[in-house]
DNA sequence: TGCCTGATGTTCT
DNA sequence: GAACATCAGGCAC
């Protein structure tokens, strides 16, 4: 099933996918409630990427990053947390954005992702790679999951306009620290603090 | 506001 | 056994 005729550009290279990605809508299946919230931020990670898992090649945790763009990767990290990506580039090329914050579309979304956090309030609930897995119930039963299908859905909306994309370092890493691969919406109040 | 630290499981060497 | 694409709480200033 195609959404969206831009679905293909998903296997465009990830700093690419990773700017486009930026606007785009997710849509959450869960406990018969459903969940829309918008892309406010995003990294991206190739194989020529220190930080990057696909930099040592495919392992058995990585093979979903060198595989059809389009597909979820949920890692689980520090114990206790879980990050998404969505995978990027050709097969084989081990590329995927990170995304690293959403905003709620409306008050019911927001309410719902909120005490998905335990009840934690204000723009914080959803500014965190592991945070909005957890506001958006991601864990890794969703691993490999294609984003054309439910409960978790991606939805391309129309590109956002270079002037109002924010171009930085990436964050929270410790290698490659200096590739200028992290995107987010100017002015988005609920992008990661740092 | 900013720094420090504890919590914790998976992955890889 | 160490590293890790993190987060939240506590403390000093």
């Amino acid at each position: 099933m195609i959404i969206d005729d831009g679905w293909n550009e998903l296997s465009f290279p990830a700093v690419h996918v990773a700017r486009r990605l930026l606007g785009s809508m997710l849509v959450r299946d869960v406990n018969g409630e459903r969940i829309s919230c918008r892309i406010v931020e995003t990294e991206a990670y190739d194989q020529s990427d220190a930080a990057s898992h696909s930099f040592k090649g495919i392992t058995p945790r990585t093979e979903i990053m060198f595989g059809s763009a389009g597909f979820l990767y949920v890692y689980f990290t520090y114990g206790m947390h879980y990050c998404c990506n969505i995978v990027a580039g050709a097969v084989g090329a081990g590329e995927a954005v990170l995304i690293r914050a959403v905003e709620p579309l409306t008050e019911f979304d927001y309410t719902v992702m909120a005490a998905n956090r335990l009840g934690r309030q204000g723009m914080d609930i959803a500014n965190g790679p592991a945070k909005l897995c957890q506001a958006l119930q991601i864990d890794k039963t969703l691993n490999g999951h294609d984003l054309q299908s439910a409960p978790l859905q991606l939805l391309l909306q129309p590109e956002i306009p270079d002037t109002d994309i924010i171009t930085t370092t990436r964050i929270g890493i410790s290698k490659a620290k200096d590739q200028p691969w992290r995107f987010y919406i100017c002015g988005n109040p609920y992008i990661s603090k740092k």
